[in-house]
DNA sequence: ACATAGAGGACCGGAGAGGTCCTGTAAATA
DNA sequence: TATTTACAGGACCTCTCCGGTCCTCTATGT
């Protein structure tokens, strides 16, 4: 089964998208939803959820469309994730506390505490302009993403 | 939000709490859902689950119960984890060729690859023992798993 | 003014998670 | 052998939330 939904999935291709041509600033939701054969109201959604978040900048009218916020070597995957489906965490206590019944009673909570912030690290550390290189391999292995 | 099912969560629970006292090997459903205070029939499914994977024993019978099939250093969560829910994957594709439809267009789908190895692998590192270890920081950075 | 494109919602249908229960069958004990 | 216990394997139900669409409003360029 995957855990990621969807909509986090679309927002990573989308975003690499945007950072394909490093060039041309402005792509227009329609336009991104071509090249990415992806639902355009879909697409639409997910643009404006990643721009209230910060991770775009939008430009309406006429000549309007989305452009990133920042290099794309500077927006972690984990963000882009999280701006859609909230933080990344695998555990129900590990999105904010007391969100667990079981928690008094629970003996594994400390351990995953660890586990968590282990993956969140590792989708800290995969940036946009990673899903972008080609010879992805080497620059994987180098972050530590074998 | 979190990612990983009740189910799954409820398994590592229930693994842990049959690794707490190594030796007294066989515990039943009743008295698993009493020491971790989860719904009764529950328990139930899960450890029915974990015994058709492979990774508890079950003893029927009026002194029935369940057991750990291997010893707990040998048990990583990843395998509990996909007894209960499938294989680990965040992504559609990742979990086998051809099962997402934007499968041919998507141009991010080789970086994912990397991305769910580096998850896969770090839930392979940790063990059921780990859950169970007290001091439990110190076992993680020598995982890897800060 | 007018056409275009984003902002922000409401809205809906279906899938699947969470949870219960029922009927078998194996094992131990009297 | 009869009985009791506890696992095996399902069917079944409910209810949430995901995936997806659509509508109205506002900003911008010509
Ligand atoms: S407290 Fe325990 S049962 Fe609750 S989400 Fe965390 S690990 Fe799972
Ligand atoms: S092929 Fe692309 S769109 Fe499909 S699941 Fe993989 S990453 Fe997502």
């Amino acid at each position: 089964m995957l855990r990621l939904s969807k909509l986090a999935d679309y927002g990573v291709v989308l975003m690499a998208e945007l950072a394909r041509d490093p060039e041309c600033g402005s792509h227009n939701a329609r336009e991104l939803a071509e090249l990415t054969r992806l639902p355009f109201p879909m697409v639409g959604k997910v643009l404006k959820r990643l721009t209230r978040d910060g991770l775009l900048v939008s430009q309406r009218g006429i000549h309007g469309g989305y452009a990133l916020a920042r290099p794309a070597e500077q927006i972690p995957v984990s963000k882009v994730i999280s701006a859609l489906e909230g933080p990344v965490a695998l555990t129900a206590c590990g999105v904010a506390p007391g969100s667990c019944e079981h928690e008094p009673s629970c003996h594994v909570r400390t351990p995953w505490e660890y586990i968590n912030r282990a993956i969140t690290e590792t989708l800290d550390r995969v940036t946009v302009a990673d899903l972008v290189r080609p010879a992805s391999a080497i620059a994987f292995a180098e972050l530590g993403v074998r």
